[in-house]
DNA sequence: AACGCGGGGAT
DNA sequence: ATCCCAGCGTT
């Protein structure tokens, strides 16, 4: 039995039943895709369902903007790829006719498309002999054949893209594909995999060697900036808010937030209340300042530790560019702004 | 080649 | 706490 004939019999036993493998459509292809970009099926799913009934077909998604579909993604992170999704949308539906690449070369040239994904949608919606390399693809090639170069180095891709090409049945790779990634995801996962019960385990040589927990070889761990963030909640007389827009380089491009001071280090009450007099509102229009939350929250991204303060700033009048709360709720927000928004505005 | 970019689940 | 998730774009 051939590496590839096991596991695709595995596959076929073992596949979930995921509602872009029903479909050769390149467009829901493409989206799912995208979404599932260093995200888990389980996180992705809810939004794939969303974008599909809001956005049937790539016309839909091209004609919305872009503060739609950040809404739209508002909470699934990384929030690059539907600044892209939207823009690369755009391009098909306004200079190829609505109609995706054909091959994976001309797919890596959309944006938000690289290696893995221009092969994903090669093979599984045009049965191009193309193999994916994700991180399910590291972990079950590096263990099932003892490999222990670093897969955060450049190289390391080449190497299993060329390994993974030689094992792929060249007239099914869309099934190989599927296989091998769903077996990374569901069998040999990162931790505690439970080889007892795996096809492989009379050939893998990882389990054969006791170093399946020491497989795959990653380097390059990276270090968490800490920042601090106080935003201030204002509240008129009329009730309204104020929010901005995140324009600058950086987390959360394009997404809205409540004015914010940030600053080196935790800061007290009195710090910031001068800060807000100084900075924002000079002409003595502050009734009162309130410290919504007195313990920080701490945010962890992948790259940085956010300590967030919201301070809520009742002044007087009407403040201009006010935003009433029900408004306030169709823009696209952090997910940590928006559960505030949610469970303490 | 290295870094920045989110949020959440599993261990 | 730590790791990692159907990675990509920028520098």
């Amino acid at each position: 039995m051939t590496f590839s004939n096991l596991l695709i019999q595995w596959y076929l036993r073992n596949k979930r039943d995921l509602p872009w493998r029903n479909t050769n459509n390149p467009y829901p292809i493409w989206l799912s895709e995208i979404m599932l970009q260093q995200t888990r099926v389980a996180q992705g799913m809810p939004y794939f369902l969303s974008f599909t009934t809001v956005f049937p077909t790539v016309f839909d998604l091209a004609k919305a903007d872009e503060e739609q579909v950040l809404k739209l993604w508002q909470g699934l992170g990384y929030y690059s790829r539907a600044r892209n999704l939207h823009k690369t949308a755009q391009h098909v539906a306004d200079e190829l006719s609505g109609v995706f690449p054909g091959t994976y070369k001309d797919l890596l040239k959309l944006k938000g498309i690289g290696e893995y994904t221009a092969a994903a949608i090669a093979s599984f919606s045009y049965n191009e002999v193309v193999p994916v390399v994700d991180g399910n693809v590291f972990r079950v090639l590096s263990r099932y054949f003892d490999i222990e170069t670093d897969i955060a180095a450049a190289s390391a891709k080449k190497e299993f893209a060329a390994l993974a090409f030689e094992l792929m049945p060249k007239d099914n790779p869309a099934i190989f594909n599927q296989a091998i990634m769903e077996f990374g995801a569901l069998q040999c996962v990162p931790k505690s995999p439970n080889c007892g019960i795996c096809v492989f385990n009379e050939s893998c040589a990882a389990l054969q060697k006791n170093k399946v927990d020491r497989l795959p070889v990653k380097s390059k761990k990276l270090k968490v900036r800490n920042r601090f963030f106080n935003y201030l909640v204002v509240n008129d007389e009329q009730g309204n808010t104020v929010i901005q827009k995140r324009t600058d380089k950086g987390i959360w491009h394009n997404l809205y937030e409540f004015p914010l001071i940030e600053t080196e280090k935790v800061e007290d009450f009195d710090c910031i209340t001068e800060r807000i007099q100084k900075e924002f509102f000079t002409n003595n229009g502050i009734i009162s300042i309130m410290e919504c939350n007195e313990k920080s929250i701490i945010h962890k991204l992948s790259h940085q530790h956010l300590h967030i303060k919201f301070w809520k700033v009742n002044i007087k009048g009407t403040i201009e560019n006010g935003i009433d709360v029900v408004t306030l709720r169709t823009f696209p927000f952090p997910i940590v702004i928006h559960n505030f928004i949610e469970k303490d505005l």
